[in-house]
DNA sequence: ACTGAAAGAGCAATACA
DNA sequence: TGTATTGCTCTTTCAGT
């Protein structure tokens, strides 16, 4: 992970369609060592993938939450894949404190947001917040501050 | 927004780097079509954006967290540009609740996620939970459950 | 609103230095 | 890793349905 590849990353993370020749452009190296450093970011697990980020609102989801799920020993809903395998459920990351994980979900309506938390409830109690805005939807990863480029 | 424009956003979603051309195949539309819808789902602002996907942990930042800021009215990191522009601040969304935002946080060590509460304080009271793992770092969004598809 | 063909540009992938 | 070449795919346009 030399400079290099943190201006490929700043690249790709801004504008995942970027072609290779175009990529060699901007950070001043030829196409074939572009590829051949994509290519291992990919292999190596630091790019997992390149996707599209489409609005829940403007895609028919206009009601977003936060929830911490306070999950009952055996139903925790990390020991069911069928759970959050849930379409509304956007995002869940397993974490320390009173809670044993936190759901980002997104519903149609407060009424699907409410039959979404009674389906919830039998795996533990959530404690829902809703989302207002998002002032900062995602921000590209950088360098670690303080951490100077190595080679490998 | 119908099924065609659905089918389009799930191909997206799962790999934005995928040719107009690649895309009339799977979707089984000619390429100029495909090519005007992707325009209007981007001009119409359901699709933000095309990102590459980093692993944190892998790009030197292995300790994540998840922040609830309860804010000193005047001083809420909301009317300050400049904190919400710091590097270790992945995301921020603004809520309901006792709380005023909540920030997803990506640091290279325990030492930098200390420090970092520290110059969140200033701003409000910070409570903060660690993310052990990730389950679904993110999933795509699809039609909302029950809804039909629809013209425009 | 979509198809199909045709044009040209631009790209990925070699091979070799 | 860079340069150069080769073959090709892709984007875009246009006329037609």
């Amino acid at each position: 992970m030399d400079a290099m590849d943190w201006a490929l990353l700043a690249e790709l993370q801004a504008d995942a369609r970027l072609s290779f020749s175009e990529l060699s452009r901007r950070v001043h190296l030829s196409a074939p060592a572009v590829a051949e450093r994509v290519r291992r970011l990919e292999e190596t697990g630091v790019i997992t993938g390149y996707h599209a980020r489409v609005d829940p609102a403007l895609a028919g989801r206009p009601v977003s939450a936060v929830i911490r799920m306070n999950c009952y020993g055996p139903r925790c809903i990390l020991r069911d894949g069928a759970v959050t395998a849930w379409p509304e459920i956007l995002e869940v990351d397993r974490v320390t404190g009173d809670t044993c994980c936190i759901l980002r979900v997104a519903t149609a309506s407060m009424a699907a947001f409410e039959e979404l938390i009674d389906r919830l409830a039998p795996h533990g109690q959530p404690s829902s917040t809703m989302v207002l805005s998002t002032p900062v939807p995602w921000r590209p990863l950088s360098p670690a501050p303080g951490a100077e480029a190595k080679g490998r």
